[in-house]
DNA sequence: ACTTTTTATTACCGGCGGGTAATATACGTA
DNA sequence: TACGTATATTACCCGCCGGTAATAAAAAGT
């Protein structure tokens, strides 16, 4: 009873497959679009039908794709979020002491914000997103807060970070990464990983225990993580 | 042809005192509750309806006051502008070594992202408003850059700040003050003084010359300036 | 070639909300 | 009391935009 084709000649999983994923990459590509003109031009003055006219489409075509505009950019939110927490994963994964688990969270962090769906995070007013997605998006800043925070907490404990108030010392550190999302223009100066590789001892100087200096590994050596193959999505 | 009549005793410029200044605090309560409202629900979300509500009147109402609703998203933006401004004012004009100016710069700042006008100034979004008013807010963020870029340089100048990278820094420092007004709410463990003190010294740790420790006025001494005393508007 | 499913288009609806016109009311002034 | 001005209300308009048929075109499956 398997009626499946052998692999090679038509086999109809990889036409389903295939059709599967380029759905994915129309999906993407128009998640793509709209998250660039939410953060151009604001949620509620980018319409449905310039994201469609971005894709040479027209505005019901992507009710194909998305049930609402609320979801499309909630949709944005998360791709940018999963892609936080992805790297996250990694970092704590490797299970280095608290200073250096740190420095490599500011540094993909920081990566993160200067790209458009890591902006979003920021950008995207909460108050825009149904009751139900607010919360997960609560809950994703908590997840992260909480990363930073536990790294701290780490380093006070392995006396690689020395005792300060958790708490406030993750709210700066946060501020100054998620501020990046709002000044950071793609044809500056600085390239995404320069600001990363500043940032990553820039935020963490004032507490690091002296005695642990360097880390100084200036070059490549900027990707760390990425466990999960899942989202093939990439900005710009 | 004098037809005033004597100061005593009814004189036609009390009335049209009393009556400008009774003209002048409606518009300033319509303003605290639209900047209330925005944050809370958003620009678009919130209507005029709603801000009207809020003060037992009708939306027509408002008009007399504003002439577009943007008119008064712009006017909540000025007044925690004009607030900075004269903080930043005030502080320039004490002649403090740099260290000494930049603290007080991030202090003041913090205390006033604590605030609801001052949130506003990171909160709303700039493309919700007019060109002309757009390029307001650029050279009101620009003023403000330039104060704190200009004391850290000033700071390396007089060796009260160890030498770096001055926009760098300026953009860490005002990245962890501006997330603040995202962060900070009325009711938590931290007043906004008490916020405003520790970033004084924590967002400068790094940067300060080790000679230049203290500055430790852990007391009061929190409102250093107040030169104009123009606008009468107060937050909560 | 025929059917079915997916994907897209054209045409349209409906309501929300900013803004206005006409008008009423309160109040200072004489 | 009578007038003028400032301020408020009621009632209404209208343009924009998210969302929905109804239907056509394209692709996949048989």
């Amino acid at each position: 009873m398997d009626t499946r084709t052998p692999a090679s000649e038509h086999s109809p999983w990889l036409p389903f497959e295939s059709r599967r994923r380029a759905r994915d990459e129309k999906r993407e590509a128009v998640l793509r679009a709209a998250v660039q003109l939410f953060l151009e031009r604001g949620y509620h003055r980018a319409t449905l039908n310039e994201v469609a006219d971005r894709l040479n489409i027209t505005k019901p075509a992507l009710y194909n794709y998305f049930r609402s505009k609320e979801d499309i950019l909630f949709e944005c939110w998360s791709i940018g979020q999963e892609r936080v927490e992805d790297q996250i994963a990694g970092i704590e994964a490797a299970g280095e002491n608290g200073l250096a688990t740190l420095r490599r969270l500011v540094r993909t962090y920081a990566a993160t914000m200067a790209s458009d769906f890591g902006a979003s995070l920021v950008r995207f007013n909460v108050a825009d997103l149904s009751e139900a997605n607010q919360k997960a998006t609560f809950a994703g800043k908590r997840r992260i807060d909480r990363a930073f925070r536990d790294a701290i907490t780490q380093g006070i404990a392995d006396k690689s970070i020395r005792p300060c108030d958790v708490k406030l010392t993750a709210f700066a550190i946060l501020g100054a990464l998620n501020w990046i999302g709002h000044w950071y223009k793609p044809g500056g100066e600085l390239s995404p990983d320069q600001i990363a590789d500043d940032f990553a001892i820039r935020l963490t100087a004032d507490i690091a225990k002296s005695s642990a200096k360097p880390s100084a590994n200036t070059k490549s050596k900027t990707k760390p993580s990425k466990p999960k193959a899942a989202r093939a999505i990439r900005d710009i």
